[in-house]
RNA sequence: GGGGAGAUACCGAAGCGGUCAAACGGGGCAGACUGUAAAUCUGUUGGCAAUGCCUUCGGAGGUUCGAAUCCUCCUCUCCCCA
């Protein structure tokens, strides 16, 4: 049997270390699954894992595309699906880590298929919410999808204009698109998450902020400047130096600000899967725990 | 030493006799989440055996059926004049 092992958790938690030091115990290899450190362009700010860390076990989708390239939760899902089944070749285990939980989900339970959005028709919706505000967004998606628009949270816009656009982009309903069908992998897959006390997190948290600022994330974060637009760019840590960069706010202002929307990111991390029995819950410094663990139920299996 | 302004919940700040456990903002906490997800959105924020009860608006008294709101004294902060 293969076995995927998922190591998660909140930002700042010291994913990166743990994955490494479970790789080289299992002999195996790394995929990220993290939607920021894809970037080529994002070091700094992204805390990716520095030379001799990428030396010590090989990882996968690190610095692998550019800030303007498209890239999303469901091409993630195909690309890791294909990566891994490539590395169950030569692997009986393979470490899959990062925070960005959706991309995780998509790799654990799928994602269903949707065709590409055209940019364009995502503007003019985007324009058409600016202008005339949330109100007619919903009058069409009650008349071109009323079961999803009975389901959606009416009062968040993203949610509202991607139904949308997939309404208009494929003249279906967004719900046709809605399977909602967890795809069966065939391999294990055992989901670890870690995490420790709050304010030990928070600390963590601030110094790896300060960290950043010594090591030169202003500077990253102005070389990004004239592409703030990207959504790439709506990234904790460029775009509170992009509004410093704008005259918005002081300089220890962005700091502050990051160091906040860092926690907060924490937060929302630890809220995907607090409540989820499938997760096993690890102290970082615990690695002998999360070793026993792994250990167990592959004799088990 | 003289004159003035003020002390409100975690912080800032409204309220100026009942409808006040107290607007609003920040922060915190909790939650939602299927192609932007480090995004986007929501709820909650004195305590409790909780359609009610208890303790709160610097402190101590007082007026009143009733006070965060009025009066007296005290403590502290800020500003102006000396």
């Amino acid at each position: 049997m293969k076995i995927l092992i998922v190591i998660t958790g909140p930002t700042a938690i010291g994913k990166t270390t743990v994955a490494i030091e479970i790789a080289r115990h299992f002999h195996t290899e790394i995929i990220s699954a993290d939607s920021r450190q894809i970037y080529r362009e994002l070091s700094i700010g992204t805390a990716v894992p520095g030379p001799s860390e990428l030396a010590a076990v090989k990882h996968y989708f690190i610095h692998t595309h550019s800030v303007s390239d498209t890239y999303n939760a469901s091409r993630y899902e195909t690309d890791a699906i294909e990566l891994i089944e490539k590395l169950f070749e030569k692997y009986d285990i393979v470490v899959l880590t990062g925070g960005s939980m959706l991309y995780i989900d998509a790799v654990c339970n799928g994602i269903d298929d949707i065709p590409d959005i055209d940019p364009e028709l995502r503007n003019n919706l985007k324009m058409e919410f600016k202008n005339k505000g949330i109100e007619s967004l919903r009058h069409q998606l009650k008349k071109m999808d009323p079961d999803y628009y009975m389901k959606v949270d009416l009062k968040n816009p993203a949610r509202i204009i991607h139904a949308l656009e997939v309404c208009l982009m494929t003249g279906k309903t967004y719900t046709s698109f809605r399977k909602e069908k967890t795809k069966k992998r065939n391999f294990l897959i055992l989901k670890t998450a870690l995490n420790c006390e709050r304010e030990e997190l928070h600390n963590k948290i601030n110094t790896r902020v300060d960290d950043m600022i010594t090591k030169g994330l202003e500077l990253e974060a102005l070389r990004m400047y004239p592409l703030k637009h990207l959504n790439s760019l709506n990234t904790v840590g460029y775009r509170e130096f992009f509004d410093y960069f704008e005259g918005k706010i002081v300089k220890e202002k962005a700091i502050e600000l990051i160091k906040r929307n860092t926690r907060r990111y924490a937060r929302k991390q630890l809220t995907w899967y607090r409540n989820n029995p499938e997760v096993t819950w690890v102290h970082p410094e615990n690695k002998m725990q999360l070793i026993k663990f792994i250990e167990n139920t592959i004799h088990k299996k």
